[in-house]
DNA sequence: CACGAGACCTGTTCGC
DNA sequence: TGCGAACAGGTCTCGT
């Protein structure tokens, strides 16, 4: 599920309050309260410290913060970081301490004030990390495509340096981060570039529109509260918003040309062949 | 350096 | 109705 317009909406949530149960009710924010016990109920969800030692470590401390960097939900606890990596299916749940246990429930912190925060998981790809320096973890993340800092010109020049293919690339969390399938196809929809495009044919002008588009993505995921797509992660408005992410064969809505779906990089990828067309010396 | 395949997992949907 | 195949928002590792 998240990509980083997902898990800023979570993170916004957890801050400042907001629908994070299942049914998306508002709930009052996680933040400033004390971590007063800790369930794993998947092992392999922690991938770092051990069982034994998370739970001796995070048991009293406060949550101080909630931050995002790339698709990281970023807790700053009292001595240490929580980071947690929603993966494909995660999803932070926060309920009364008295309700029940939800199905795919992987690590639970029992919160002071009567509140339970889960990480939910149905497929446990999802991992957290419990450090006292995030570094290790976050420090070989790309850039923050939101982040004014992060010009047009260096994004330019990190395109000219690069042979891959436009959509691997934008893939790549140490290109840049927090972009994943469904974003990058719609950025690159309206950017009007091939996802097969080598990154360093691409101009500086064309360069400069994609990042404009992926950043007017983001912004209108975020403004949407995210995308909700099948069962998992409900309360996005983004997915009735998609101009070629799972519109295969539906006109596109710019010309009105079948939207095609191809592989890439082994990914599901939705173009416009009009729109987006594939110069023929860049081959496929 | 870039790419493809396979792993890690479970659930839903589609075709026969 | 049943059953297997295909597919799903991500990332890691390995082989070529």
């Amino acid at each position: 599920m998240p990509e980083l317009p997902e898990v800023e909406t979570i993170a916004r949530a957890l801050r400042d309050g907001g629908g994070l149960a299942p049914e998306r009710k508002p709930n009052p924010p996680v933040v400033g309260r004390e971590i007063l016990q800790a369930r794993l109920l998947w092992e392999r969800t922690l991938a770092q410290p051990s069982p034994a030692a998370f739970r001796r470590q995070v048991k009293g401390q406060c949550i101080e913060g909630v931050s995002r960097r790339g698709k990281y939900l970023c807790l700053h606890l009292t001595r240490d970081w929580l980071l947690i990596h929603l993966r494909m299916s995660g999803d932070i749940f926060v309920r009364r301490a008295d309700q029940p246990a939800g199905q795919y429930d992987r690590l639970v912190l029992s919160l002071a004030g009567g509140l339970q925060m889960a990480f939910s998981d149905a497929r446990k790809f999802g991992r957290a990390w419990l450090l006292a320096d995030p570094q290790p973890v976050l420090g070989t993340l790309g850039p923050e495509p939101l982040d004014p800092a992060f010009t047009p010109e260096i994004f330019f020049q990190g395109l000219a340096r690069r042979r891959r293919r436009l959509k691997p690339l934008l893939m790549d969390q140490r290109f840049i981060a927090g972009l994943g399938n469904i974003y990058v196809d719609e950025a690159l929809f309206l950017a009007r570039l091939h996802p097969l495009t080598p990154a360093e044919r691409v101009t500086q002008a064309q360069a400069e529109r994609l990042l404009q588009a992926i950043r007017q993505v983001l912004q209108a995921g975020i403004k949407r509260n995210g995308a909700s797509i099948d069962w998992i992660y409900r309360g996005g408005d983004f997915q009735n918003h998609f101009q070629v992410y799972q519109r295969t064969g539906k006109p596109c809505r710019r010309c009105g040309t079948p939207i095609e779906r191809l592989v890439v990089a082994q990914r599901g990828t939705h173009v416009c062949p009009a729109c987006q067309p594939l110069s023929p010396a860049d081959g496929v």
